[in-house]
DNA sequence: TCTGGGGTCCTAGGACCC
DNA sequence: TCTGGGGTCCTAGGACCC
C-alpha cells in the first residue's frame, strides 16, 4: 500500500505563508526571467490561466481580475519543501521524495484505518508549515498518484467526486461500484504516464476513461503501445510493477541550462554564461561525489521567433573523469568556440555532465597527477563551501582562455601539464 | 517585445562483429 | 525478384514526469 502526499499548488502555497494576503486572490509564480507561469493558485486556474502559459499573454489579467504575479523563490521553496518532507515520513515507515512538493510513503506495516492517519498527518503539515496537501491512497504507487489527483480536484471542484474523498482519498477502501464509477468519471489523460500524445491515441482508440484504460488487456497494450503503458496499465489493475525508491540514487546526468533575458549573439557573453552553467553543474556533481566522462554544451535560438534559426550542441569526451570545474570549463568552453558562429540571436545555451562515475571508482583504480589531485580537491570543496555560506554564485572560476576578459580569477594563471591542456578529447561538431 | 529548468526510461536503427 | 543470421553497443529521438 502506498500513500502520496502532495502540497496544493505548491510554490503559491509557499509565497502565502509568508503573505497571508494573498489568500483568496489569484497568484501566479512565474519561471526564471519571470517567463511564464510554472504554480497557479486555484483562483488562477479558474481564472483559466493555464501551466507554463506565457507571462505576456496572462499579463492582461493583472488588470482585469487582479492577477498577482511573483518571482520565484526557488531557496524558499527547497526550505518548505524539507519541513513538508519530514512531516510526510511520519505517515509510514518507507519514503520516496518524488519531486519538491511529492513523495511517496509505503505503508506497509501500519496498522489501523489509513485514512484517519492520513487525515491527522495532512492537518499536522498544515498546522506546522501552512502548506496544504492532497494525500492519496492506494495499492500501487499509480493508484496512490491518481488517488491524490481525486483528493485535490474533489477539494477544488466539489461537484466532480463525492465529497468524502477531498483532501484525502483512499482508493483501497472503496466498494467495487463506487471504484468503478470514480474511475469512469476521471479521464484517461489524469493518469501517472499517459500524457498529451499516448492520451490522445487512448482516446481514438476509444479509451476515454480511467476505468476504459484499467479494463485492457496487458499484453494488447504492450504490443499496441509500449511495455510502459503495460506496467501503468497493470498497476491500474493493482499489480505493483513500480516500486518504492528510498534512497535517492545518484543522478547519471547532471544538467545546468538558462534562458537569457535577452538574446545574447556574442562569443564573450556566451562564454561568460556557459562558464557558470559549469561552475553550477560541477557543484552538483561534487554534491553527489561524481565525476564526468563527458561535457556537452549547446546554444539555440528561440524556437517561437522568426529569424535565422541556430540549434547545435558538442559532445566533449573527456580523456578522464573529473569533478573539478576548471577542467570541465577547459572542454566546455572549447566546444562553445567550436559552435559558435556570429550572427544569431541566441536564447538560450547549457552544459550537461554526462556518463557520470561515483569519484571512488576512480581513486581507486587510476593515478591522479596533480592537477586533479588532493589540492584541487581541496579547492574544490573550498569552493562549494564558500557558495553554499554565502550564496551562490558568490565565486566562481574565471572562464579560461578569452584574451582581454574581465572577471580573471587566480586559476587562470596555474601552471598547466600536458594532461591539463589536453583533458578532452577532439571530435567533430554535431549540427541539428 | 515577451514562451522554465530540470530529469528518466524506452525504442529504433546503424555500426560492427563473428 | 532473389542478397545469412544472430548478437552487442551506441546514439538520437520520443515520450513522459515535476
Amino acid at each position: 500500500m502506498f500513500a502520496l502526499v502532495d502540497g496544493n499548488n505548491f510554490y503559491v502555497s509557499c509565497e502565502r505563508v509568508f503573505r497571508p494576503s494573498l489568500q483568496g486572490r489569484p497568484v501566479v509564480v512565474l519561471s526564471n526571467n519571470d517567463g511564464c507561469a510554472i504554480a497557479r493558485s486555484n483562483e488562477a486556474k479558474e481564472l483559466g490561466v493555464a501551466m507554463g502559459a506565457p507571462w505576456f499573454q496572462i499579463r492582461h489579467l493583472a488588470e482585469s481580475d487582479g492577477l498577482v504575479a511573483l518571482s520565484a523563490n526557488f531557496p524558499l521553496y527547497g526550505d518548505m519543501s524539507d519541513r513538508v518532507m519530514s512531516l510526510a515520513a511520519g505517515l509510514g515507515p518507507q519514503q520516496e521524495i518524488y519531486s519538491i512538493d511529492e513523495s511517496f510513503v509505503g505503508l506497509h506495516g501500519v496498522r489501523g484505518d489509513l485514512t484517519e492517519r492520513s487525515r491527522r498527518v495532512r492537518d499536522r503539515i498544515l498546522q506546522w508549515t501552512g502548506i496544504p496537501c492532497g494525500i492519496g491512497i492506494g495499492t500501487t504507487k499509480t493508484l496512490a498518484k491518481l488517488a491524490n489527483h481525486i483528493a485535490k480536484t474533489a477539494e477544488r471542484k466539489p461537484t466532480s467526486y463525492p465529497g468524502e474523498m477531498s483532501q484525502i482519498c483512499n482508493l483501497s477502501a472503496l466498494s467495487a461500484q463506487t471504484l468503478e464509477a470514480t474511475l469512469a468519471a476521471t479521464d484517461v489523460g489524469e493518469v501517472w504516464g499517459v500524457g498529451r500524445r499516448i492520451g490522445a491515441q487512448l482516446r481514438d482508440a476509444g479509451v476515454q476513461t480511467v476505468w476504459d484504460l484499467a479494463r485492457m488487456d496487458p499484453a494488447t497494450v504492450r504490443s499496441r503501445w509500449s511495455v510502459v503503458l503495460e506496467r501503468t496499465v497493470l498497476e491500474l489493475q493493482g499489480v505493483p510493477c513500480i516500486g518504492l525508491d528510498d534512497e535517492p540514487s545518484p543522478k547519471k546526468e547532471i544538467a545546468s541550462t538558462r534562458s537569457f533575458g535577452r538574446p545574447i549573439t556574442d562569443l564573450a557573453p556566451l562564454i561568460e554564461a556557459v562558464s557558470e552553467f559549469v561552475g553550477r553543474a560541477a557543484e552538483k556533481l561534487r554534491k553527489q561525489s561524481g565525476l564526468a566522462s563527458q561535457v556537452l554544451v549547446f546554444a539555440h535560438t528561440s524556437p517561437h521567433r522568426t529569424g535565422p534559426r541556430f540549434n547545435r550542441s558538442i559532445t566533449l569526451p573527456l580523456r578522464r573523469p573529473t569533478a573539478d570545474t576548471a577542467l570541465l570549463a577547459q572542454a566546455a568552453l572549447s566546444g562553445v568556440r567550436r559552435i559558435y558562429e556570429p550572427g544569431y540571436q541566441l536564447t538560450k545555451a547549457g552544459v550537461m555532465l554526462l556518463d557520470l562515475l561515483p569519484d571512488h571508482v576512480q581513486q581507486g583504480e587510476l593515478n591522479l597527477d596533480q592537477d586533479t589531485g588532493p589540492d584541487r580537491s581541496r579547492l574544490m570543496s573550498a569552493l562549494d563551501a564558500l557558495n553554499f555560506r554565502y550564496g551562490k554564485g558568490t565565486l566562481h572560476l574565471a572562464s579560461t582562455g578569452v584574451p582581454g576578459e574581465s572577471r580573471q580569477w587566480g586559476m587562470r594563471q596555474e601552471r598547466r601539464t600536458p594532461n591539463y591542456t589536453t583533458n578532452f578529447m577532439e571530435i567533430p561538431v554535431a549540427r541539428a
